[in-house]
DNA sequence: GGTCCAGCGTGACATTGTCACCGACAGGAG
DNA sequence: CTCCTGTCGGTGACAATGTCACGCTGGACC
């Protein structure tokens, strides 16, 4: 799987001064800023910076040093591992009124950031320079709650990661993203068998087989780059063993 | 496996107060209070206690809400996820001079313990209460600090956990863990194959026969609880793989 | 001695990972 | 339109791992 590298052209699309119809956008999505005092609100406004992202291009890349962390307004971001021999497991996704807590932590311990990240969708977002992300959490009650909030969740959420890979088959696995496809409303997938793959952290040809059991069985039917769930009531039994 | 639950007379060997000795130890192994203004030291000695812990206790069960931080002067923990079907992956442990992140997320945003938590030696160590933790974290900046620490280091090291898992073949984990014995130089190991397989999330038979074949070439020699390193070369090699 | 049990060995089979190679399809270039 | 090229998916063979069932052994205890 390839990305493009975040290109100058994509940087420049960023401006300085924050609108506010953004900074309405901002505070549906990010509460806590709400909850800060007006002082630290201007500030805050004052420091961060709009960008917009393509679709498919390489935010940060493991052993680098992170230069900006990212509260996402608007699409998904995708963090994950890639292997020596080319394999990937997504660690987490980053949505809407989220940012990346990898960002965070390496900001915090001066580490480097130790998997890779790409944008899964055109995103939009602020980004906060590093120094004032470390100083914030010193000085301001809420923004300190927030960034630690971050942490703290994704803690866990990694963790079931490790618990999905270690124990769960992947047909399994694979019943369950599609589960939660259909819980979404979803019934019919843009997705090609490499990238659910390297989802779930196998390869190709393993989820290749499953899905064309999958298919035999009635639960779905594939198409070039596409999969129809056809029978959700066998796909939410299995997702749940 | 099998733990013992913690029992009332462990909890009894509790003390309120900290002796000049205890705080000499606390401080050599937690440097970050020495930074702390004497104001808060005073603070925090007079909140915490000293507990002591036999080998092979449950500290934190899977769900449970977490009643304690316990920061650790001597003895090892152990974090690790089980299975339904039995099977464990350990997600770290806890040395002198940590303290279990995961209590220390789950008290800041309130969850649930995601995991199970043992002593693997008898445990030494100081238990805050969740209240204390919470407060100080919005008014101590070396506590502050130190608490930051502690969760952004275990998140990548977690991420490791879950590249382990789902890139590295089993013989090269365990030569790993052999390779750690060895630069602690130690050449024999107490240890069962059962224990190592919860250690690398697989199971006993599996360890079984890669130990088996370990020792046809010669690199290790087993007996009943035991394995003795024979040949350290050979296992550094393999473990780089 | 005899009993019990944790620790370990092993064969058979299912699932998964890896490698090599193939054909089918889409989108452009000519 | 044909041809080319790269992506997508299928497949067979084999290695690695997981699972199940069972059996053996050494040590602790009666």
């Amino acid at each position: 799987m390839h990305y493009t590298r975040l290109s100058i052209n994509a940087k420049q699309r960023m401006g300085n001064m924050i609108s506010t119809h953004q900074r309405a956008e901002f505070e549906t999505l990010f509460p806590f800023i709400r909850q800060a005092d007006a002082d630290f609100i201007e500030k805050f406004y004052a420091s961060c910076r709009y960008v917009e992202l393509p679709s498919g291009v390489s935010i940060c890349d493991e052993g680098q040093q992170c230069s900006q962390l990212t509260l996402l307004l608007d699409g998904v971001g995708r963090v994950y591992k890639l292997s020596p021999a080319g394999r990937e497991v997504t660690l987490y996704r980053i949505h809407a009124g989220e940012a990346c807590v990898l960002t965070a932590s390496c900001i915090m311990n001066q580490g480097s950031f130790p998997a890779m990240a790409v944008t899964e969708t055109p995103v939009r977002g602020f980004t906060v320079s590093p120094d004032k992300v470390r100083n914030w959490i010193c000085q301001e009650a809420q923004w300190q709650r927030f960034i630690f909030g971050l942490l703290s969740s994704r803690l866990a959420s990694i963790i079931s990661v490790v618990e999905e890979v270690a124990f769960k088959r992947i047909d399994v696995r694979l019943a369950q993203k599609f589960a939660l496809s259909l819980a979404r409303g979803e019934t019919s997938l843009q997705v090609t068998h490499a990238e659910l793959a390297a989802d779930v952290g196998s390869s190709r040809e393993v989820v290749s087989r499953i899905l064309k059991d999958f298919a035999m069985r009635g639960l779905i039917e594939t198409s070039r780059g596409q999969i129809e769930l056809t029978d959700a009531e066998a796909i939410v039994h299995l997702s749940s063993q």
